[in-house]
RNA sequence: GUCCCCAUCGUCUAGUGGCCAAGGACCCUGGCCUUUCACGCCAGUAACGCGGGUUCAAAUCCCGCUGGGGACGCCA
């Protein structure tokens, strides 16, 4: 670790107290998922304090519905904040655009120290200003200079609009160590005289964060490192008002398969997508926590394993790429973690959106989990593949005319046959049973297989024809078998 | 263009100066298992961006170059 905090008195380590920071803008950002994963491992590791604060300064594109997302997002993931929306705290609001007289108190105490001013010029003003630099070519970025820095005269008219900016040292260093990337400096010459309150009282990202994390007591700030910018001009806003500057930590970012910014455009980048898709949310922590973190060789992780494992120096510098084939692989991989009657309960919803109402303690849905929990990865895909022991087949087309054909009737239904006189109905004996009937009768497996498997379920594709028979149960094996063999006698008829 | 960050297999990564003719995982390929599909198992392809230093020794430290990303808003 390379922080300098608390070096002084280790006997008075403050309490961690970290903030997941999201603008309420339609959906909560797998990329911002991992922050504030990040920042939670970090708080519940040191049982700290987690808080969730909502940036909706913004107001083109701060909605009410984003909000609710946001927190039914966090819900689902399991990340649960101590602070914030709907469970309160001591240092609310936790919703920015309630907090505007916190902003504006500290906005008029900077002026008053010398900090920050008021200035009236207008964006056309500013615009133009940035016109004409751009027409001098110089290669210096553009820093707007605001002509009201040093004047000490209000406009002729009181009334005319102003914003509160910030006034910035222009000479001299500002630095921090940051716990994934190590030491910035930052020349003071490079920022500007930023903004930190619009004419309507609405706080810039810069000004609402520092007053939030500051009053909210915030040790860590963790974010994206698209974010490092804004750090040099935040620390000297606490320096401004000398407040103890937070730790910073900077995690690269989660980026598309092409190296671009990941938006909707590459993948589900909606994290409630992926609720909808049935993956775990412990398996979308486990993917988004190794994406840029690691733990020697160890791929996969429960939550616990995460929140006593997780540390800033493991967190890697370079940017990371969001890959579909490996995030489905981890979510397999907790599929199978799971107790097969847990599985039964978190595929009943979607069992129910295919129009299928069984409870999660039906004894059919039970059996069948294990059987279906090896070749599934998702949630949907469990649903997908008990499917059929709960409504008539309907085999599909291709399935069809390759196996329920005039050759294949006789043996489905001797196969019928046999097995209506099989007692106990298991897969042990089904097995034992069918197996010395094909050879009594010379026939190999694979010919009798697949009819009967396309018989029983619709499909080319399923769990050991035993194991199906089992969770199917006699009377609709026997009853399956008997239409496939119709089917297969009179290829022209549907199924009644 | 300016500022900041970054650089190991296609991707995620292990590696903190010798244990590395670079390990694991995903993907891909071949094989085994087999009543289908999966699972599982075995095997294989595949990387230290380039150039200079430092050192007995460099993927690891330093410098430069190149490449990638981000920021340059009265967005966050």
């Amino acid at each position: 670790m390379t922080a300098e905090r608390g070096a002084g008195s280790p006997s008075a380590m403050p309490e961690v107290r970290v903030r997941f920071a999201p603008s309420p803008t339609g959906y909560l950002h797998i990329g911002g998922v991992r922050t504030a994963l990040y920042s939670w491992l970090w708080a519940r590791q040191h049982e700290g304090t987690f808080i969730l604060r909502i940036e909706d300064t913004d107001r083109e594109r701060s909605t009410a519905e984003s909000i609710q997302i946001v927190l039914e997002s966090m819900r689902w993931l399991g990340l649960d904040w101590d602070e914030g929306p709907e469970v309160g705290g001591d240092h609310g609001p936790y919703v920015q655009s309630e907090r505007l007289d916190i902003y504006a108190a500290y906005a008029e105490k900077l002026i008053q120290l010398g900090h920050a001013y008021r200035c009236y010029a207008t964006k056309e003003e500013i615009a133009e200003a940035r016109e004409a630099h751009q027409r001098t070519g110089t290669k210096e970025g553009f820093r707007f200079q605001s002509p009201w820095r040093d004047r000490t005269e209000p406009p002729a008219d009181a009334a005319t609009p102003y914003v509160i900016r910030f006034r910035a040292p222009q000479e001299g260093t500002t630095s921090w160590n940051d716990e994934v990337k190590g030491r910035i400096d930052i020349l003071n010459s490079t920022l500007q005289d930023f903004i930190l309150l619009r004419p309507d009282g609405m706080p810039l990202y810069n000004f609402g964060c520092v007053i939030d994390d500051l009053t909210m007591q915030v040790t860590l700030v963790a974010r994206g490192d698209d974010h490092m910018i804004n750090t040099a001009p935040q620390i000297l806003l606490y320096r401004a008002l000398d407040a103890p500057v937070p730790t910073f930590a900077h995690m690269p970012m989660v980026l598309a398969p092409n190296g671009e910014k990941l938006s909707k455009r590459h993948a589900a980048v909606g994290v409630l997508e992926y609720r909808d898709m049935g993956y775990l949310p412990d398996a979308v922590l486990n993917y988004l926590a190794r994406l840029g973190w690691s733990h020697g060789d160890q791929e996969i992780f429960t939550r616990q394993e995460l929140i006593e494992k997780f540390s800033w120096d493991r967190v890697g510098s370079t940017a990371g790429r969001y890959d579909a084939k490996k995030f489905l692989h981890v979510q397999a991989e907790h599929l199978r973690m799971l107790s097969d009657a847990d599985v039964a309960g978190r595929t009943v919803p979607f069992l129910a959106k295919r129009g299928i109402d069984v409870r999660a303690e039906d004894p059919v849905l039970l059996k069948a989990i294990p059987y279906v929990k090896p070749r599934a990865a998702t949630l949907v895909d469990v649903a997908e593949a008990v499917d059929y022991f709960f409504r008539d087949v309907e085999p599909e087309e291709k399935a069809r005319r390759k196996f329920l054909v005039p050759g294949n009737a006789d043996n489905l239904v001797r196969l019928a046959d046999l097995i209506e006189k099989i007692e106990p109905f298991d897969k042990k004996l089904l097995e034992e049973r069918v197996k010395s009937w094909l050879e009594d009768n010379d026939l190999a497996m694979k010919s009798v297989a697949q009819p009967a498997r396309v018989a029983m379920t619709g499909r080319t594709q399923s769990p050991g024809l035993f194991e199906v028979m089992e969770v199917l149960g006699k009377e609709k094996t026997v009853q399956r078998l008997r239409a496939g063999a119709r089917l297969a006698a009179y290829p022209e008829q549907t199924t009644a």
